[in-house]
DNA sequence: GAAAAAATGGGACATTTGTCCCAACCTCAC
DNA sequence: GTGAGGTTGGGACAAATGTCCCATTTTTTC
């Protein structure tokens, strides 16, 4: 659910050396809230998250918002942009203070082309998270919202990370009203601790009701 | 909403020579409903799609499919899985009678990683897969299905390709009836043509709705 | 060309989800 | 501290969508 890629930092923390980074590749932080990068507009670096945690969104027409996925340590920002040579299709924002690697999208066009380890994460990354969207994509069509929510509950349990119910929210692509909603049916149903925002699993139960929605 | 990727068909057929396809690139063909990859399995070849038009799905574990793009011209199929060295997500099952060139995953490892012109193509194809499953993700959970069938009937206005309502239904993420029931109200607001399966558009009706979910 | 299988169209009803609303807390700035 | 604005929780109702079902029509198969 938070995307991470600590062998992409650790290329470029371990694998640059001072005088390949010199002005093209410098550390930049955003306070929670701050915009990493706009929806609608080009950008002139790639990022690449050091610390803190972040969400990829989309804004459509209506006001509403869509989460595509959050980041948290290594992952790419702003690449598929250099790539495509388009505006940015998403925003990203900050949830907490955010550090990140910021590299100039002519050095990391250059990089991509010229240095095969690079080219080759890259291409994992691509490749991991176009599985990641279509698989999500597949199950939050296909079930009700319940059963994503419940993949969600069952990583949140396992992180202190506070996210807000908005967010959660948006992440499901349902209003905050049903995700309330279900939470309390989860709750009436004891598979989710009553005690309000802790999201503590009932494994047993929550095993019992995932294998129910596969046959 | 057909993918298809002129560049990559022509890589293969304009730049490899018959010396280096030997046995390692030939070409086959699927009848209609014939699977070209199974979700679950690993594959020996790389596909790229000469002509035919193909659905790529995921079955999940109630039965229900969701489609994650229709392919026509020249996409890549399989490619996914050779960069994550994963059993395959999805099936790819045929509609019309599909040919495509195959490619052993070995060769295609090591053309990607040898040719740079390849490479390129790659890349460029998985971000612009990346950006429309992302986009296509979010308003399909954003908006309601209405919208999106618009969308859909606006491309499907242009191509004579039959799709089955199933198909469409399944792209959409919705049940076959909810399909029905949307369209039978687009007719009656005369935003679609009421002769039955031949989706002609009302072209002004249909740009003021979109309009309408702008704001 | 007849039988079987698949696709279409839609009624009736149940379930899910959204919208609108209000109340109770937080928390942060001044 | 206090007031504004955001977050949480949920009632009441409306709208959207799914399930189940059946009657036709179309396509496929032998």
């Amino acid at each position: 659910m938070i995307h991470t890629n600590r062998a992409i930092l650790s290329f470029i923390e371990d694998q640059l050396t001072e005088a390949e980074k010199k002005d093209r590749v410098f550390l930049q932080t955003w306070p929670a809230g701050g915009h990493i990068l706009r929806q609608g507009q080009g950008n002139k670096y790639v990022f690449v998250q050091r610390t803190g945690l972040s969400k990829v969104h989309i804004t459509e027409d209506n006001g509403k918002d869509f989460i595509v996925q959050f980041l948290g340590e290594g992952e790419l920002m702003g690449e598929i942009e250099v790539i495509q040579k388009n505006p940015n299709l998403t925003t990203i924002t900050a949830l907490t203070e955010v550090t990140a690697w910021c590299i100039t999208t002519d050095y990391f066009a250059y990089l991509i082309t010229h240095n095969a380890e690079l080219n080759r994460l890259l291409l994992i990354s691509l490749a991991h998270r176009l599985n990641q969207t279509s698989a999500r994509a597949s199950y939050q069509q296909v079930y009700p919202a319940e059963y994503a929510m419940l993949k969600l509950l069952a990583v949140l349990a396992t992180l202190e990370t506070p996210f807000t119910k908005r967010d959660l929210a948006d992440y499901l692509g349902v209003s905050v009203r049903s995700f309330n909603r279900t939470l309390k049916q989860l709750r009436e149903r004891s598979i989710v601790h009553p005690d309000s925002f802790d999201l503590y699993i009932n494994r047993d139960a929550f095993e019992r009701l995932m294998r129910e929605y596969g046959e």
